[in-house]
DNA sequence: ACTGTATTGCGAACCAGTCGCAACTAGACC
DNA sequence: GGTCTAGTTGCGACTGGTTCGCAATACAGT
């Protein structure tokens, strides 16, 4: 597993004032083990605190999203427009996904770390953020098609 | 400049239906000088043919995405949730958008070319569709930047 | 505890994109 | 060239995700 940030402490250290929504939803991402949208993360937040409103999860989304705490991610659209967020962890990672069964596999590697350092030597480009997505067919939706068209 | 494909020819080589309207869009994507969201391209089309409708444009771009013949970019929401869309070229290639001026400069190199072969031998994945953006200040607006901080 | 400012909840609004359905048309067959 | 029909289009209503204006509220500094 790749290593998180500590959403709450970052938040804190930069001076932001803390309301008990704030909180809610911060630790409700920090600890959330799938990547969650904008709905989700409010369902999520009410078990905890049932008076969050949408819009404030929004606010708040785009409070974290500016901060260079949280990552937007589409993964590539499979079900509908909306997105998903997920804490910035240490190293970059990608994302696979797979457009038949919908798995969505994350992946790091040092050449993808190697083509950032090159994008931003090359083109003078001061790097905030970079979304890599991949779409097509899993490994095990390849092996069961290919079984069907025996 | 990236080489592209050549819709027209490409999409009736499918066996694709030819109406006026596909004509028209398909045209006016493969001429366009810059990333197209759905509207712009519905304006343009209509110069060519004022009576094209919204859906049409959506269905259009439906078709020629599931065909691999174009690529969809969000180019980092720069203005609002919408997509962009171009040709497919024969090299991918990735996009930098700069928050502060909005400029969208493309990139393509024999590092990224690797990075897809090892991601798709790495997971054993059957990559369709790739799509990597990059957010952050640009060259010339990262100097402006330095300037007024003097 | 008091105060000022940032944040919240609410509801209405917004925008990109989708859908159902009747009318139309490209292109295959004669 | 005319006929036929499956695939495509235009229309208008609708959806789902996200944003906004504004009055009420709550944090943090004194």
């Amino acid at each position: 597993m790749l290593k998180r940030h500590d959403l709450l402490n970052e938040v804190e250290a930069q001076g932001i004032r803390l309301t008990t929504q704030r909180r809610v939803l911060i630790e409700t991402i920090q600890e959330a083990t799938s990547h969650l949208d904008a709905a989700s993360l409010l369902d999520l937040a009410r078990k905890r605190d049932p008076n969050i409103d949408r819009a404030t999860v929004y606010r708040t989304i785009e409070l974290l999203k500016r901060l260079g705490m949280i990552d937007e991610l589409d993964l590539m659209h499979l079900n509908g427009e909306k997105h998903y967020y997920e804490v910035k962890t240490q190293k970059d990672h990608l994302h696979l996904a797979c457009f038949h069964c919908g798995a969505i596999e994350e992946f790091a590697s040092p050449t993808f770390e190697r083509l950032k350092r090159e994008i931003g030597a090359k083109n003078d480009f001061d790097i905030q953020v970079m979304r890599l997505e991949v779409g097509g067919v899993c490994r095990s939706c390849a092996a069961k098609r290919k079984k069907h068209l025996q």
